[in-house]
RNA sequence: GGCGAGGUAGCUCAGUUGGUUAGAGCACACGACUCAUAAUCGUGGGGUCGAGAGUUCAAGUCUCUCUCUCGCCA
C-alpha cells in the first residue's frame, strides 16, 4: 500500500469556474484519487479556495458586502458545486485560514532567515479616491506609443508595446475612473528566486517522466531573457496575510499583506492541517503528509493544474520550499493541462460564454459532464466541447454501450430465471475467454490510470465495457435459453457478475452511476478485481438483484439546440 | 516581435527510441441479431499524415525553410 498525497490547483474565489477550469485540474486529481483508493492505496486529496488579492476586494465591493464575508460565501458555493460533482476532497480548505496565515508567516521568516528576501523602494500608483494603489492592470490610459486611449498600465492591448503605468497619458483608475492618481514610493519584498536558480534547474532537470507540457515552461521561465528574476511577495493591500516574520512584526512592513501568489500554493499544506483540526487530529496527523522528517519520505506528491498555473507550481513554489531549509515535500509528479475552448473560441467568465458549473449541474448529472470531460481532457493539446460532440459521446458511450448492457442483462434475466442471481450451468469456453480477455484490459486500464493519461484511460475503460456486449452477442442467451436454459443460466450469472465488476472498474470516472449498478446488484464489495476469475463468480447463486432504472438518459436533438443557444453569450 | 505548443480520415483524437499495406471512437454504407434505452455485434468505403527541400536502405516520426492556428510574454 502506497501513500499519495494529491493536490489540485485552487480555484480563485471570485465566482464560479467554466468547465475548462474544472477538466484543467479538480476533476483529473479526482480521477486520480478515486483510483488510487480503490487499488487500497492511502491517499490525501486537497483542494481549497484562493482568497486574496484584489479581484476578490472588488469583487466583495461590488457584491456590496464585506471581502471577509463575501469569500465565505463564495467558498460553501463552490463547496457545493464541488460536492455536485462528486469530487472527494478529504478537505477542501480556504487560503484565509488561519493555519495558512501562520504558515504563510512561518515561511517568510525561513526565507528572511536564509538572506532569501530582500526589500525594495519602488515607485507605484496610489488612487487617492480609491483609498488604495492600483496594479497595473486596474490603470488605464492612452498609449504614448500608439495613441489607443484603452491602454492597460501594463500593456496597451492595441499595439502590445509593454508599458509602465507611469507611461500612460491621462491615467485613471478602471475601479472608480478616478483621474486622481499619485506615484507614491512604497517598500516590498522580493524572493530572491535569482540565488536558487541552479538549485531549482537541478530539480527540474531530475524529472525525467514529466509531461513535456510541464517541464518546457519551467525551462522557459529558467531560461528566457535574463533567467528567473526576483518576485515581489508583497502587496498594498488590507484584505490577505499580514506580512509578518513568523510570529514577529516585521518593520517597515506594517500594514501590507503577502501576495496572493506567495500563500497560495502554502495553502496545500495549510490545509492539510485544516483537515487535521476538523477530523481532531494532533499535528503529527498532517505533518506525515508533508513533513519528511515527520513521516513523509514514503509519500508520492501528485499535483494537477492548467498550464497558467506552471510557472507557479514548478518554479516560485519550489523555491519557497527550498529556500526554507526545512524538509518538506517537494512535488513528485506534476500533470498540467492545455485549455478547453468551448464551440469555437474560449470559454469567457466575463463574457458569459461557455458553460459554468452550476449551469452543468443544473442540466444534468456530474457523470455525464464527468465523462465527457475526462474522456476529452485537453492533455496534448487544447481541445474542444461542442454540443454536437457531447451528445453523441454521452449517448453512444454512458446510454447505449454502458447503460443499455446493465438494462439488457437485468431484464432478460428477470424475465426468464426471476430476480435472483440464476444457479444452473457451466461456464464453457467462451465466458473463458471473456474472463481472459477483460484481465488483460483491465491491466492496460490500471496502466493508464497510474500514467495519469486520462484520455486512454477512458478508452480502454469504454473497451472494456464494449467486451460485455461483445460477449453477449455472440452468446446469444436469449437463443440458448429456448434449446439449453441451463447454459442460458451460467451466461447471465457471469453477465450479472460482469455489472459488478464494472461498477468498480467505472467508479473513477463515473461515481453515481457506479453505485446505483452496485446497489442495484446488491453487493457492497468494491475490491479491485485483481483476481478477475474470482471477480466474475463472487455473487453467489441466488443471490438477489434489481433492475435499476435507466443508467442514462439520452441527449434529444432540442435539448442539444436550446443549450448551443442559451449558452452562447452573455451569462443571465 | 520573442518564446512555446500544434496543424494526421467528414468530426474528436492515438501514433513509443525513424522500419512491413498509417490506427481508434463517432458519423456513413451494408449485413447479423431481437434480450435491451430504435439498443447491440460484424464487415466495408474513406487520409499524397499543412507545403517544399534535405539526411537515410527506410520519415507522420530527424534537420532546414515556408505557411496557418492557438497560447504565454511576470
Amino acid at each position: 500500500m502506497a501513500r499519495i498525497l494529491i493536490t489540485s490547483a485552487i480555484p480563485y474565489i471570485n465566482g464560479i469556474k467554466h468547465l475548462g477550469n474544472l477538466v484543467g485540474s479538480q476533476l483529473p486529481a479526482d480521477l486520480f484519487a478515486r483510483y488510487n483508493r480503490a487499488r487500497g492505496h492511502e491517499v490525501m486529496f486537497i483542494c481549497a479556495t484562493d482568497e486574496h488579492g484584489t479581484p476578490a476586494e472588488l469583487a466583495a465591493a461590488k457584491a456590496g458586502k464585506p471581502v471577509a464575508e463575501y469569500c465565505a460565501e463564495m467558498h460553501e458555493v463552490q463547496a457545493e458545486i464541488a460536492k455536485g460533482f462528486r469530487l472527494s476532497f478529504d478537505h477542501f480548505g480556504r487560503s484565509s485560514s488561519q493555519r495558512n496565515h501562520a504558515l504563510t508567516q512561518h515561511f517568510a521568516g525561513r526565507l528572511a532567515d536564509a538572506g532569501l528576501i530582500r526589500e525594495v523602494e519602488e515607485q507605484q500608483v496610489y488612487s487617492v479616491d480609491d483609498g488604495r494603489f492600483l496594479p497595473d492592470r486596474y490603470i488605464e490610459g492612452t498609449c504614448p506609443n500608439c495613441g489607443y486611449d484603452s491602454a492597460r498600465g501594463d500593456q496597451c492591448d492595441n499595439c502590445t508595446k509593454q508599458l509602465d503605468p507611469t507611461d500612460l497619458i491621462n491615467p485613471h483608475s478602471t475601479i472608480s475612473g478616478s483621474t486622481n492618481l499619485e506615484v507614491r514610493t512604497t517598500k516590498h519584498l522580493y524572493l530572491r528566486q535569482r540565488s536558487l536558480r541552479d538549485k531549482l534547474e537541478a530539480w527540474i532537470d531530475s524529472k525525467k517522466d514529466w509531461p513535456i507540457l510541464t517541464t518546457s515552461i519551467a525551462k522557459k521561465w529558467l531560461n528566457d531573457g535574463d533567467g528567473l528574476q526576483d518576485r515581489g511577495i508583497t502587496r498594498d493591500l488590507h484584505w490577505g496575510i499580514p506580512v509578518k516574520k513568523g510570529d514577529q512584526i516585521w518593520p517597515g512592513m506594517e500594514g501590507k499583506v503577502f501576495y496572493v501568489w506567495f500563500d497560495a500554493p502554502i495553502e496545500y499544506i495549510a490545509c492539510t492541517a485544516e483537515w487535521a483540526d476538523a477530523q481532531g487530529l494532533p499535528d503529527a496527523a498532517w505533518q506525515r503528509w508533508w513533513r519528511t522528517d515527520m513521516g513523509a519520505s514514503d509519500v508520492t506528491y501528485y499535483q494537477f493544474m492548467g498550464k497558467d498555473n506552471v510557472p507557479f507550481h514548478t518554479l516560485s513554489f519550489p523555491a519557497t520550499i527550498l529556500g526554507s531549509g526545512e524538509p518538506w515535500k517537494l512535488v513528485d509528479y506534476l500533470k498540467s493541462f492545455n485549455y478547453l475552448n468551448y464551440d469555437g473560441g474560449q470559454f469567457s467568465t466575463s463574457r458569459g460564454r461557455g458553460v459554468f458549473m452550476d449551469q452543468a449541474l443544473s442540466i444534468l448529472p456530474s457523470d455525464y459532464w464527468r465523462w465527457w470531460l475526462l474522456s476529452h481532457a485537453p492533455e496534448s493539446a487544447d481541445s474542444e466541447f461542442t454540443w454536437e460532440n457531447f451528445q453523441v459521446s454521452v449517448n453512444k458511450d454512458l446510454a447505449d454501450v454502458l447503460g443499455n448492457l446493465v438494462s439488457r442483462v437485468t431484464k432478460f434475466c428477470v424475465s426468464k430465471f426471476g430476480n435472483t442471481v440464476p444457479s444452473a450451468g457451466e461456464m464453457g469456453e467462451q465466458e473463458a475467454r471473456l474472463i481472459e480477455e477483460l484481465g488483460q484490459r483491465i491491466k492496460d486500464y490500471a496502466a493508464c490510470m497510474e500514467a495519469m493519461e486520462v484520455r486512454k484511460a477512458s478508452a480502454e475503460l469504454r473497451a472494456i465495457w464494449v467486451i460485455g456486449n461483445e460477449y453477449l452477442q455472440a452468446a446469444a442467451p436469449w437463443s440458448v435459453v429456448k434449446t439449453d436454459p441451463e447454459r442460458a443460466q451460467a451466461m447471465i450469472r457471469l453477465s450479472l457478475n460482469l455489472i459488478r465488476v464494472y461498477a468498480i472498474l467505472s467508479a473513477p470516472f463515473i461515481p453515481d452511476a457506479a453505485a446505483t449498478m452496485m446497489a442495484a446488484i446488491g453487493s457492497d464489495d468494491w475490491t479491485w478485481p485483481d483476481d478477475i476469475a474470482g471477480a466474475m463468480t463472487a455473487l453467489p447463486a441466488g443471490h438477489a438483484f434489481s433492475v435499476p432504472e435507466n443508467l442514462f438518459r439520452k441527449i434529444t436533438d432540442e435539448e442539444r439546440a436550446d443549450w448551443q443557444q442559451k449558452f452562447a453569450g452573455i451569462r443571465s
